[in-house]
DNA sequence: CTGAAAGCGCTAACAT
DNA sequence: ATGTTAGCGCTTTCAG
């Protein structure tokens, strides 16, 4: 039924070797051959079996993106980062969702473990849950690249952003304009680099000697109705805030209307900043001062972290650290406090 | 140095046979020696080799989901629906993104082609470009659902939306508001169905018996800052319009700011409709006024449609169209017209 | 330049 | 309940 390579060296009256050469590109086959193998593979229908080759290649040229929340755009522009550097190693990419759950996650992983792709690269979002399967990949040595989570997996090659430095730059930024009742939003999850933020956050406030409450700290799940049902409850039981750092942008994007519905306005009456720098930062209606570090070389790293692995099994771990910078656009305004 | 199967049937001593049953939960073993290889193949840290095992079955349980672009949300939200669909039929979905390149989406549906998952979902952009290729897989029977696209390719599965007739009600819904000068935003991908939002649009205005301008009419490329500049363009040259529908809600974003620096207020001194109701509509700081489809419904049906052309290859095509309904919040303000 | 033959790791008829 | 055996479709030594 199927058409195999076999049939297509049957009937252009050539040997399988030959078949595969003319096929694959591969030199020793003479003009004449190749095309009338080509052809025949053509009239024949012919399609190659990716099984088949990956089976014997022992490779498939696919790398997996395991990405924790398709909603989110920062995760869709970062995956879009790799996947264009990784094609230059001659790489495709599949990108995964695990959409907040460990089991969608596992799955993914065991991809690695099965051989379905040559490397992985993931944000991990279930670090704990999935603490053996981490490990069984590490020691059977799929080449993997964490992002975030170095306290986690210290043997992994990890990429990380620096989010406690972030948190200290958006809450220095906020007291060094007058702000003294700054809320802060969280993500629910437990993952240490998430609670980065919230380190920052307090350092720069003891360091500045203003007094912190537990009252301004919330999280929130990361949907967007979640973020914006955490913050107006914020918001309305504390009125004297009047600033706000959120965990990423796309929580701050619905800070918009929560305020508005509050009758504050951004920046006036609340000042907002963000994390990420996605691409809504720049063009909502008050354009969004956050954190931001070049996810295009974010890309670019986890890509080549990956494809150095995949090359060189031995290479010993490799961990790098990015550190966000301060973008300040309009949401905290630009003078005194209110 | 790999283990394979084998290798645990020999250590475990039972037959080949007796291996691949208990590691597959087949019947027909008895528990003792089920634990026996099962303990066996963990002792010796076998894994299985998904194109081994691909390759013999002749299916993968896989679907591919290829999708335009990975920025707009909306597609992130379709795709998402369609994978917990997928999900319930016992498929694991790959994401695929072509991000506005001819070439990648004509990788992507080689992946049908040579068997690397069992169906593919898509969202196409370059039905022109890659005409041969639908052709081959539609003529391979290789399941394939198309989402939009039915004058492309009549004897596909299609699922529709009738953006025509989203862009009359949008329009309509502008005229009936008292709005005289309407300005349109189009995606410049020259697909039939995108211009369907512009036939809609000047239906109703025919309709209504308001006059049309083609100054009023313009496209952009899919991203942000794309739409932006158009849109500030269009609104700048002609400070007439009063009332803007855009092509998608994640362009539509683009506006708030474009409207702002030209001194325009939403509602108040322009209208704005968007097209596909992504969460950010609902929590920008105006709530958008959007055509809407129920995206779950959406992705369940493009799953269904997939996996029963799977199921019975024989099966005439089905197409269905998807009717979007206008969801008024407050973007259009609730009054009379400027 | 071409061909014969040996697998890659797994599943599934077909026995026993 | 368990074992034997023949492939799935392809690549790749190793000989000619």
């Amino acid at each position: 039924m199927t058409v195999t390579i076999h049939d297509v060296a049957r009937e252009a009256k050539v040997s399988l070797r030959t078949a595969t050469r003319a096929i694959n590109n591969e030199p020793h086959v003479r003009k004449p051959t190749r095309h009338l193998v080509l052809e025949t593979a053509k009239r024949l229908g012919w399609r190659p079996n990716s099984h088949a080759r990956n089976l014997v290649r022992g490779k498939t040229d696919r790398l997996g993106i395991v990405l924790p929340d398709s909603r989110n755009a920062v995760f869709s522009e970062i995956a879009s980062a790799i996947d264009v550097r990784a094609q230059t190693y001659g790489y495709n990419c599949f990108v995964l969702h695990s959409e907040g759950s460990a089991e969608r996650e596992a799955n993914f992983l065991n991809l690695g473990l099965d051989g379905s792709v040559d490397g992985l690269i993931v944000l991990p979002n279930f670090l704990e849950a999935n603490r053996d399967l981490y490990a069984r990949l590490l020691q059977e040595r799929i080449p993997l690249v964490l992002r975030g989570g170095p306290e986690a997996l210290p043997e992994a090659d990890i990429l990380t952003v620096d989010v406690e430095h972030g948190g200290y730059l958006a809450t220095r930024h906020l007291l060094n304009l007058g702000h003294r009742h700054i809320g802060i939003l969280v993500s629910e999850f437990a993952l240490g680099r998430l609670y980065g933020r919230l380190k920052g956050y307090l350092r720069a406030h003891e360091e500045m000697g203003v007094p912190t409450r537990s009252e301004y700290q919330i999280s929130s799940g990361h949907r967007l109705e979640e973020g914006y049902q955490a913050i107006r409850r914020l918001l309305t039981a504390q009125p004297k805030i009047s600033a706000l750092f959120c965990h990423n942008d796309f929580l701050a994007m619905s800070v918009f209307r929560a305020a508005r519905e509050l009758g504050k306005r951004i920046p006036d009456d609340l000042a907002l900043i963000g994390f990420d720098d996605i691409d809504f930062a720049k063009f909502c209606e008050v354009p969004l001062t956050t954190l931001t570090h070049p996810k295009e070389m974010e890309g670019q790293l986890l890509a080549d972290m990956v494809c150095q692995r995949i090359e060189q099994p031995d290479h010993p771990p490799q961990q790098i650290t990015l550190r966000p910078e301060l973008i300040i656009r309009e949401s905290c305004g630009y003078g005194a406090p209110p």
